[in-house]
DNA sequence: TGTACATCAGTGAACGCGCGTTCACTGATGTAC
DNA sequence: TGTACATCAGTGAACGCGCGTTCACTGATGTAC
């Protein structure tokens, strides 16, 4: 692991600055000539990896996708309940809780995983791309399969939850009064609402 | 009205032009030299009547809002019964399909509108800016009138209710599956989930 | 009604920005014999 | 174990992009006397 003139690792080292650069920054941080000056390199050697600054992206929303879910996955991990409709119910509430905190937190990964999200799958990566919603879907199914919600709900299900958290988030990233992100009362009280919302899908999901 | 050196109403020609480029190409086409192009002035000739670019952009964003409000209002027009409950809840979906439609129908205001929205008011449009929001608070002000809503769900109840719409929006204008806006069937889909969406979170505020 | 002058609105040339990308190149590595 | 050669990975210089913004300017307009 001498620094030589061969690096070794260039590429996996280029997406790990360009996901440093995304977090802090968001799309437009995301810079091929930052990228080689954190790693030490040439500002062209980027060129040996990736064909193009788009593939770069493609690389960082795979990534940021992928840390989605397994922030929701931990979501669903803090559910305690055996009983499958309250179980269900919660593993909903928690799954949405855990994709509002990740992208309030974590802003650039999240902007660039939609961003990237708007052009084509990327092949490759197409099914991490997805996951996230994917995995909303099994809690979902989980959600029929208990008995909890009506059959007729669940086509449209998916887009319901999703439109809510998401524009929960995206309100709350770009929206109007751009709260600072102390750890004050704004904090207890978007967590008050959070909980408001989510409260009010499921119930619009498993009332008669 | 000749030709002459002075134009005599550049600054809202300009503006003109620049929602003009804000339709067609959002954010990023609305460019202070096409603008001048556009009307037939030297590129630089904005600056007699704005300061920068960003203060063109919070006319076009006033507009937006403007237009989207006028929307909402034309939705919540169209409710044709007179009990006040049902009238309620049927004005909540008008406004909500409304801000639906006019997003997809003007991504390029609407996201605008949004960008700018995100730095701080701009004082004169600030009430513009808002506008949307207020009238979706009226709307659920009757609908805490009318008794059909349990009063502790009023003060989430805007949030729950922009979050949804706002995420459906978004996620069909910058979401995965970029759904072509052909007039055949992915919009008879999309209306159905939109239904579906306004209706579960209708049951969700409504439900004891 | 004229004239002098201040003020306003638009002009043309220029700067600097920082990037993504391409080109011809050089240094390092692996493989066939 | 050595050597020739192909191949791969990184280099340094350069281009073009198109913009926002500033500068010193000129043409048009309005007003005081």
């Amino acid at each position: 692991m001498t620094k030589s003139y061969h690096h070794g690792n260039l590429r996996a080292a280029l997406i790990d600055a360009a996901v440093g650069l995304a977090r802090e920054g968001g799309p437009d941080a995301v810079v091929l000539r930052e990228m080689a000056r954190l790693v030490g390199v040439s500002h062209n050697a980027a060129y040996r990896h990736f064909s193009d600054r788009d593939e770069v992206m493609a690389e960082v929303a795979a990534f940021g996708m992928g840390q989605l879910e397994a922030a929701m996955r931990s979501g669903i991990a803090t559910v305690r309940s055996r009983d499958p409709k309250v179980r269900a119910r919660h593993s909903l509430r928690e799954v949405g809780r855990a994709y509002v905190h990740f992208a309030l937190e974590n802003p650039g990964l999240f902007t660039i995983a939609f961003t990237v999200m708007h052009g084509e799958p990327s092949e490759e990566r197409a099914a991490e791309m997805v996951a996230p919603y994917a995995l909303l879907n099994e809690v979902l199914d989980e959600l029929l399969a208990s008995g909890a919600m009506p059959a007729k709900r669940r086509p449209s299900a998916d887009m319901s939850c999703w439109s809510a958290v998401h524009g929960f988030s995206l309100l709350h990233l770009t929206g109007p009064g751009v709260e600072v992100p102390s750890p004050g009362e704004p904090m207890v009280e978007r967590e008050a609402a959070l909980d408001d919302l989510l409260m009010t899908i499921e119930r619009g999901l498993i009332a008669p």
